[in-house]
DNA sequence: ATCTGGCGAGAGAGCGCTCTCTCACATCCC
DNA sequence: GGGATGTGAGAGAGCGCTCTCTCGCCAGAT
């Protein structure tokens, strides 16, 4: 007993096979009483089109690769930022009835899995998250004949269209409100420096401090909560004195919080903190962090608006949003 | 310009397609030396066989529907777990060449597309993410001739494998630690009560209070850290006098540390807090979170290998993984 | 030398669909 | 009334692959 094709349809509604397929697809040069007939058909036997069968002619699959290149840190299952990413373009996606494969690229051997698995036309297009600067992945992919974007700048100069957040002037932003509210020597937790969020959100750091006339004081980590705790206590034995941190993002400021308060420090009282993302557990942690809010599911989308754009010969502008600073206890 | 066929390795090679075919798909009918050409001129070509017409026949896709069935609040995108699930499944899934079909379905309309595309015969099998009682889906898609197992015991009586962790032992185990450090009054903050995981760890709870002839104060949060604040405040009104709380996750155990803080409450030298899940967060709350610990990724990894297993007739018993108090400062 | 087996390779059908081409028939205008 | 135009429906090819069936050929037995 096997499903019913569109060759059985035809049958109970007295018509040919190609007119079944015309009611299939919402052609209009069907007569309404046949029309009918055809969709009675198709709702008696529960008719499904066979999705193979379909995209074997028309070339197409309906369906969009989301590629996580993931970095050695397992950043994707602990940073909520990438399943808000995910979800949300995921949502955008399927409201516009295209399937989401799912492919998480870590080790070599999947990229190279991924890399044949979109050359393979499986996919109308290309969704990617993520990438550090040695990741080969988006020039590989850029050299493929698919419809590629990506969320985030790619960290290698490389002709994709992408969607990212205003990186630089939301770290100006962030570290502009510690100058302001009189903190004198600044410090920063940097992210991972091959990755663009990192390097520009340090960029913005910089930006201000040689603007104010500071020194900087810099510590890099890798996104991670744990990183973000041994960046701090190596900032705090640099520069003891120091009254401020502006924080890559703030999973790692999480984990400064908690190096400070294993140090002594009262934050904002001797060390302010202002973080990066607005996570949701930015609002829990003691005391409430200080963070710069970029709205993710909007990202998310405006990519699904451009690789949906790219398809019909759309415009390949990257699209930049802004960004906006959350004031709550830490800064 | 087209992709290379099947048809051009075997005319490249001098051979018919069926043997091109025997070549691509390992089998061993094939003399070496033939082989050995066919294999050069799909190197040559940069032949990558086209997945449509293979399923077209085959009648299989070799992709795995992963199916996170979201309840109202946002639990996905904010839940470690999930994404940690995703990861891991993807990842064992990947590694048998699998591909993955992410599908969230969160509205009616939503459920009803990915019942009509499961149904639609596009992938081999199903994995079933965290649904709650009122989820119509487990009903529907066991119904469907497709593959399902479930991650976490499916919340409504249903015929469905399912692998999960020990929430009842596990309950009972952080529960018992309260019981044996000497506190008296020891509240639950219980996850929703439509989710099994919610109903397991409340009744694992009880279990052990009715045995220690303690008296059980409850509130209901839904798995999220503002939940679990609201049920804190709620607790605390209550029972002011109360000094333990078990959690049904760590999520809502953060909510719970704030709530308790902001009360002017110690931790956990007032009041001791025992959460569950043992996400990475837990490490950096203030005081560090005591929680039961359960292997997700090997969760998952169980389950995929009752998802494959299922493909050739194998067995359909559950598997229930154990879990491990991590004792850390809270309690 | 003939027959039987077995094994490696080719021929060809067909998976379920779309889409072009063709055709029948109705409509319209001169 | 006859040709031009339009419109709705069917015929049939073919997308790229797998797989059964068949056949040719060689080794070994008789």
């Amino acid at each position: 007993m096997r499903r019913p094709t569109l060759e059985a349809v035809a049958a109970r509604a007295g018509v040919s096979r190609a007119t079944a397929s015309r009611v299939v697809n919402n052609q209009t040069t069907v007569a309404p009483h046949i029309r009918d007939a055809v969709q009675r058909a198709i709702d008696e036997l529960g008719y499904i089109p066979n999705s193979a069968a379909r995209s074997l002619v028309t070339q197409r699959t309906d369906s969009i690769a989301l590629v996580v290149s993931e970095p050695g840190t397992r950043v994707f299952s602990e940073d909520p930022m990438f399943s808000t990413a995910i979800r949300s373009a995921s949502y955008e996606l399927e409201a516009v009835n295209k399937q989401v494969v799912l492919m998480l690229a870590s080790s070599p051997k999947s990229h190279a899995r991924v890399e044949r698995y979109i050359s393979g036309g499986h996919v109308d297009g290309v969704m990617l998250i993520s990438m550090h600067g040695a990741d080969p992945l988006p020039a590989a992919l850029s050299r493929l004949r698919v419809p590629v974007v990506s969320y985030g700048r790619p960290a290698v100069p490389v002709d994709i269209p992408f969607v990212d957040n205003d990186n630089v002037g939301g770290a100006e932003a962030g570290v502009r409100h510690l100058v302001e509210s009189g903190r004198r020597r600044i410090a920063t937790i940097a992210g991972p420096q091959d990755m663009i969020a990192g390097q520009d959100r340090l960029t913005g750091y910089r930006n201000v401090l040689r603007d104010s006339d500071r020194r900087s004081i810099v510590a890099v980590g890798d996104f991670t909560r744990e990183s973000g705790a041994i960046a701090m206590r190596q900032l705090l034995g640099d520069d003891p004195a120091l009254d401020a941190v502006f924080v890559g993002n703030d999973l790692m400021a999480v984990g400064a919080l908690q190096a400070l308060r294993q140090a002594g420090r009262r934050v904002p009282d001797d060390v302010a903190v202002v973080g990066f993302d607005d996570i949701e557990a930015a609002k829990y942690t003691e005391p409430p962090l200080t963070t710069l809010r970029h709205p993710i599911a909007e990202q998310a989308a405006a990519m699904v608006r451009l690789l949906l754009g790219l398809f019909e010969g759309g415009s390949r502008e990257p699209v930049i949003l802004p960004t906006e600073l959350v004031v709550r206890e830490s800064a």
